[in-house]
Formats: C-alpha cells, structure tokens, sequence
DNA sequence: GAGGCTAATGACACCCGGTGCCACGCGGCA
DNA sequence: TGCCGCGTGGCACCGGGTGTCATTAGCCTC
C-alpha cells in the first residue's frame, strides 16, 4: 500500500521529513491541495497519518520547506546590514538578498509558492507565516528608528514591504522565464519612491 | 435549550442573520475563537447548526457582517472618482472614506477588527476576504493607468494600500481612544511618499 | 377551504483535519 | 539480560463543514 518502502518502527528514519515533503508537493500539485487527504499524502511516503502530524503541525505546513530558517537568514541579513545604510533601503536589500536562490533551487521554489499563492486555504495560512516574517522586519526598523516594534511605521515598513515582496512572486510565477530578484526590485523600488509610474 | 425564543421551522425568521452574528461575536470575544464551538453559536442564536452553516459558509464568516456590501461601496467611491485626482491618491481617500463609520458603529467595528486581526484563525482567514478588495482596487488602478489588473503596479497598489490600511486598524484597536481616519491618513501618508519619517 | 408549491429548518450520516492516549518495537546502555 | 528512550502506528475522539431527506409554515391557486 506504500510507494516508498517503509522503514521499520523505532529507527530513526533519516530524510523522512524531506520525502514527505515531496510526495505533498507532488500530489497537492497534481490534484490541489484540497482535493488530497493527509492520509494520502502519509501513504505516499510510507508513513501513518498520525506520524504526518508529527512531522508537521498542519497540512498545509507541509509545503513550507524550512521556513524558520528562511526567516532566520532574513534576520540575520538584516542585523548584518551596515548602519549608514538607510533603514528602508537595507529592508528591500535583505528581501532581495534572502531569495537569491541558486537556479536548481528554482524550480522548487516555483512549485511551492504557485502553491501557497494560487490555493485558497494554503493563501490564508500564509498570512501566519508571514507574520513571523513581520515581526522581525518591525523589530529591524524599530530598533533603528527609536520607535518600538508596534508603532505604525514598524509595522508598516514591515508589512508593505512583505506585501510588495510577495506581490512581486505573483508576477514572477505569471512569468515563467523570468528573474524573480527583478520583479523584487521593481516593486521595491516604486513602493519605496511612492509608485512614482503612476504620474496621473 | 435555547437562550433565545425559537420561531418555528419553515417561517422566513426575520433578523436571524443579525442574532447569529451577535451571538458569534458574544461568544467570540468572550472565550475566544478557538474555544467556541458552532454548535454553541448556534444554540446560542436558537437554530441549529446546519441552520448556521446555511446563513454561514465558515465558522469564520459570521465576524464580517456584510462586507460584500464594503466592498461595493468602495468599488461605487473609487467608479465616482473624478478622473482628474491622481490614483494613488483616489483609491487612499476611497479607503479613509468607506471607512468613516458613525459613532455609534465603532463598538461593533472596534469587536470585529480586534477578532479579525488577534484571532490567528481570523487573521489567516482574512485573506481571503482581503483578496476580493484587491481585486477592485487592482482593476480600478488598471484601469486608470492603462495596464492589466494582474500587472505588477496595479496588484501592488491594491495590496499595499489593503495592508496598509490594515496596519492602520491595527494601531487604532491598541490606541483605545483615537480617530481611526487619524490612523488611515497617516498610514497613507507614509506609504505614497516613501515613509519620508525613515530619514535614516 | 383543499391541495400543491416553495423555502427555511433540523436531524442524521459522513468526510476530513487535528489531537490525546497507549502499546509496540528498535537501538543503546548498564 | 533487562531497562529505558524514542519514533512510530492504531485507535478513539473532537470539531468544522457538507449532502440528503423529512418536516413544517406560508402562500398561491382553483
């Protein structure tokens, strides 16, 4: 009944983590993440249902990768940011910076935010990730500009910032050959200098 | 059972609508999202539960009261917009605008908004209400400026200035006695001119 | 006034995501 | 050899959401 051969009980079961992980991605791309039950998805990769959730705290956790770390290198970006640097300049910086990834990473990254972005339930969970994502870059900005993290332009940059970000994976994904660090800094730059293309 | 009089089934129950909704928002805030079942919103209004998923799509939905209607009434401001404003402009004096309540509204918005934007569950699930307002407001800056609503300038006004305005409830709910147009302003003001108070 | 149509309702069964609990088996260790 | 820790699977349960069906009230028509 399992595609993968199952490991016996009790080992420590190396890279299960990951292959659950690609038979989600897989069968969510293939059929919509809806439309496949977490059994399945535990089936495909030789595990139980139970022990899916072991591995991840919800289904749709499943196509994140390692999140946590993405942030944390954006945070780690950030704190290594020169301190002449202006503040909203070394924000975009680090978002451009932090998804510069690797071109055989690319594909990966496609599959997984078309995901996050184009399913319904999987676009309402994003709102929580990305709120830790928010958290760091209000802290960031607060910090430097003697605000405290929840004053409204910590908040802002943040949020704006992340908002124009993913706005601009929109239209990488809409375009299938194109650089995403372009579409990134495009939308940077006209959110930074108050959408200045739009003259009338 | 029932904490209020039960009509009769098959009568057209006026104002059924409005009571889940009081119920909801009672209970909600009361105990928290989470920690209230549907079928205690639903005993609590004096229908059943398959009742409340019939006036309901989601548990969700019965926070939002009709903001279809919002919505529509931002799509009217922004369609009554004098082509000689700017856009950017027009669609942030559409936000402040639509979101002038009466005073006697704010209690209700006030117990809406913090549910919404504190309740993870509500906080994910706003997306997906957030996303019909940007649909709007990306068709009207499309409109206006010559370009397709699934460009990157027209998804980016309309997402930026959504979270923006979205950032700006935020520090309203925290700031007990403030003017949420105060907020909404200022918040735009920020966002069209680059945040010109990160001058470092 | 009887009968038929429509629409709102409630009861029931079901699916699925998520959780608590417990028992099993493997490897390591004394 | 016996114990322990831990990853695992099975199971029961909860709660959100849906399909189906019978009931009932209002209304319309003859």
């Amino acid at each position: 009944m399992t595609a993968i051969e199952t490991a016996a009980t009790g080992v420590p079961a190396e890279g299960t983590r990951a292959r659950v992980e690609r038979a989600a991605l897989d069968l969510f791309t293939l059929r919509g993440f809806e439309r496949v039950t977490t059994d399945e998805v535990a089936d495909a990769a030789g595990i139980s249902r139970r022990t899916f959730f072991r591995y991840f705290a919800t289904k749709a956790d499943a196509v994140w990768g390692d999140f946590a770390a993405h942030v944390a290198r954006l945070e780690g970006l950030l704190d290594a940011t020169a301190p002449s640097r202006p503040v909203l300049a070394a924000v975009c910086a680090a978002y451009v910076e932090v998804n510069d990834y690797a071109a055989r990473e690319l594909p990966l990254l496609r599959e997984r935010m078309l995901l996050i972005l184009t399913e319904p339930a999987l676009l309402a969970h994003s709102q929580l990730r990305f709120a830790e994502v928010d958290r760091v870059v209000a802290r960031y900005v607060a910090a430097r500009s003697d605000a405290a993290p929840t004053d409204l332009v910590p908040r802002l940059v943040a949020a704006t910032t992340r908002t124009a970000a993913t706005t601009a994976f929109e239209t990488w994904l809409a375009d299938e050959h194109s650089a995403l660090g372009g579409h990134l800094r495009q939308a940077f730059a006209e959110l930074t200098a108050g959408f200045p293309s739009l003259s009338r």
